[in-house]
DNA sequence: ACCATTATTTAACTTTTGGTCAATAAGTCC
DNA sequence: GGACTTATTGACCAAAAGTTAAATAATGGT
């Protein structure tokens, strides 16, 4: 369902054509108009950060920037809906299930959520805005980080001690988060490097190199856990 | 020689005063007031990122934003000498000596650099600055990487092969390397989270608990290599 | 004490940019 | 095909923000 393609029919003719052929008006519907709209500011925010001119946005939309307070009461309101957008509707609630199955080694699971995990929230559009919104004001990504908090890192915890043969206490140590946090930062930062940085991580020679570089720091992670953790 | 606490004396008296005070126009001279500007400048662009608004740069040095146009002909150069000196002045050439070093082992000499790297670079002007000079073009930030590349990443991946007794070949791997830029980005991740995100990372009850951290981490990367590498 | 230099300010200009509102016209329903 | 709804536009506004030029005054030299 994505629009980012679609809106050829806006484009304006040009201006050394005679004034009298019609502008070639066109009325969208309100919901799609809106998606339309929602799914071009996120690209255009992740490139140009919040700071973006509306009027810049609906140019590439073919479209008067007026036209967006018909469907937005304020830029900040879109903003708004732009990091909800982003933050809330790409969490994954399978993320949880499968750090939950039964039938699966902690190796598997880690590895199965962080290739998967990566390839929703390691993209252009997420990083960019993650980072211009903790830029500008922390508290809007502070949900993401929450989610990541209480959904996610204890589960990863648990798997974690699960490899190692230790039994499961109440509740991870800060040493352990923070030791997860290594593995964890070290894969965000593979985004940062390509959507922020512009540099290219692959190995041209081997086709899905990212993954054997995930699946790599996976097993050091485990191995390492059990030797510091013993 | 830090300028940050200096100027008090650009304060203007409060409004509501009687009008014949004289407004305790001082001068200063054009090195300092210079070093003044730009050292305000980079904790300003800093915090609130280069669409920073120079009246409310100049507001904090107690002084009209006209008088930025007598020191730097224009917005964009100010903030080229910003990014100049964040990103190259901050480097320390004693790195490359430290990882040189005959008589430490790799190990001592990964500890030694990684803390002093964090303490160095992982700070709230450079990590911000970082991260908003690569958001809006990355070839700003790119110069700080080449330093990384050329000059650091070698002499890790060496010390990483003489930890794991292999014969140095005459290249890094790109294996070699991205499993190193896990261990990086881990580090770097700490800063993200301090800085961007505004997230403590401290145990309050451990004093020093970033370094048991940083040096968790390398040992961690040091034992799989030699695993993962063998 | 006066002068020359120049750091600093004041005033003004221009462009940009978020936002408003009335006018226009595309689609729909009868 | 006429009327109604409303998506879309064009003209306009006010505040923001970079930049310039001329006026002012602090400082150092003689």
């Amino acid at each position: 369902m994505s629009f980012n393609e679609a809106p050829t029919f806006g484009i304006r003719k040009a201006e050394n054509l005679a004034e009298e052929i019609a502008p070639a008006r066109r009325r969208m519907n309100t919901a799609d108009r809106k998606r339309q709209i929602l799914d071009r500011a996120i690209q255009f925010f992740a490139k140009h950060g919040i700071d973006g001119q509306l009027r810049n946005l609906t140019k590439e939309l073919g479209v008067t920037h007026t036209l967006l307070y018909h469907y937005f009461p304020t830029k900040e309101a879109l903003i708004k809906e732009v990091y909800k957008e982003v933050f809330e509707s790409r969490w994954k609630p399978e993320w949880e299930k499968l750090l939950d199955d039964k039938h699966l080694s902690p190796e598997e699971k880690l590895n199965a959520f962080y290739l998967d995990y990566t390839n929703t929230v390691l993209t252009y559009d997420f990083v960019r805005i993650l980072m211009f919104s903790g830029l500008s004001d922390h508290s809007i990504s502070d949900r993401f980080f929450e989610l990541l908090r209480s959904r996610l890192l204890p589960r990863l915890i648990r798997e974690t001690r699960k490899y190692c043969d230790r039994s499961t206490r109440p509740k991870p140590t800060h040493r352990e988060l923070e030791f997860l946090m290594g593995l964890h930062g070290g894969i965000f930062y593979i985004g940062m490097r390509r959507w922020i940085y512009g540099q290219a991580i692959y190995d041209a020679s081997s086709p899905n190199a990212e993954q054997d570089i995930i699946r790599d720091r996976i097993r050091s992670y485990l191995l390492s856990a059990k030797t510091l953790f013993a």
